[in-house]
RNA sequence: CGCGGGGUGGAGCAGCCCGGUAGCUCGUCAGGCUCAUAACCUGAAGGUCGUUGGUUCAAAUCCAACCCCCGCAA
């Protein structure tokens, strides 16, 4: 077996027979340097295809676009726990499973099939953010850093051991979306890490412990429309936490606009007041600068090119 | 057949309802002014007005079909 030298460290050259379950564009990564560092997959499981977006059409998942992209079998079931289910997954006699916002619960049959268990990338820092929306809930919370955990999964809601975990740090005007694309890539390399530690008998596994367990609830679409009697931090908290999905909205002129990009203005006045020529708006305390945002209908565009198309006079209200 | 907005020089928009000289804010290029500047002044280049067909003396503008982008909702 080849010896490759990488970052300072040896690796073994491996090939683990996995299965991998996955979802959305978070999990592309990961699926792809599995293939590419020449495990084999035997099976991608991923959410079915549902009637979704503009015309409700039937929609694929990105790991499903991904998976046949890569020529591996694409496995939908609509629930795990049936006979057959867990039957046919154990047929698969993967060594381990590898588990990626998948959006299903695994029960403990199949939980305990492959000989190695199944992990899971998760995107926080454990015990903090478990749950279903980790990366929106750091910024929305305005932590300063974030990360990846590898765990061997349990039965509870991300509650099972630490493999490994790695720390990102989140800068003042990051976005989901920034954090969402560079957790993905350290999620993509930490679990190929545990992986080859697993195969060695090398792994150590943590249990989380109780302290500092936070939970990271699904976006709510109320929680999507900005409130700018809030403080600036808070508001900008709430733009960059949720852009670009679902995205922080506010109105101008009966148009609804949302916010993807802020940062923090200078200035003060009623909430909601408008302050200059470059989109800076007075909040209950301080003031936000948009910097990047996007009209119902149009491409998301910087602050200053959609001033080019559309007058914004300082006083002006937005609600 | 879920609801809706949009595709106009490199960017963002107006013009379309009430057909008839391509407009606005920028950018680019050349020149001028200035100690200087993302400032200011002068001038220039650059557009099959998403595609195809129809109506008309005449279509960005009216009609039809199609392609593409996006917001809501799921």
């Amino acid at each position: 077996m080849p010896v490759l030298l990488q970052g300072g460290s040896i690796t073994l050259a491996m090939s683990l027979r996995l299965i991998f379950m996955g979802t959305p564009d978070f999990a592309v990564p990961t699926l792809v340097e599995l293939a590419a560092r020449g495990h084999e997959i035997a099976a991608v499981y991923t959410r079915a295809p549902k009637a979704a977006g503009r015309g409700m059409e039937m929609q694929e998942t990105p790991v499903a676009r991904e998976a046949k992209k890569l020529g591996i079998p694409v496995l939908t079931p609509a629930a795990l726990r049936s006979a057959e289910a867990v039957a046919q997954f154990r047929a698969h006699k993967a060594d381990a499973a590898v588990v990626v916002a998948y959006g299903l619960i695994l029960p403990k049959e199949i939980l305990d099939a492959p000989k190695l268990g199944c992990f899971n990338v998760h995107a926080s820092l454990l015990p903090r953010w478990r749950g279903a929306a980790p990366i929106n809930r750091a910024i929305m919370a305005g932590d300063e850093e974030s990360g990846v955990t590898i765990m061997r999964m349990d039965e509870g809601l991300d509650t099972g051991d630490m493999a490994m975990a790695e720390r990102v740090p989140i800068a003042a005007d990051m976005t989901a979306g920034d954090l969402h694309d560079v957790l993905a890539r350290v999620g993509a390399d930490l679990m190929l890490r545990a992986l080859a530690a697993a195969e060695r008998g090398s792994l150590a596994l943590t249990p989380q412990g109780g302290g500092g367990v936070t939970y990271a609830a699904k976006i709510s679409k109320e929680e999507t429309r900005i409130d700018w009697s809030k403080p600036w931090r808070e508001v900008h908290n709430q733009i960059r936490g949720l852009s670009p999905f679902p995205g922080a909205w506010f109105e101008i002129g009966g148009v609804r606009i949302k916010a993807l990009r802020s940062t923090k203005g200078e200035g003060t006045g009623p909430p909601g007041t408008v302050l200059d020529g470059n989109l800076t708006i007075a909040c209950g305390d301080g003031a936000v600068r948009l910097t990047q945002i996007q009209r119902a209908g149009k491409q998301p565009m910087a602050t200053e090119e959609f001033l080019r198309g559309t007058r914004v006079e300082p006083g002006a209200a937005i609600r």
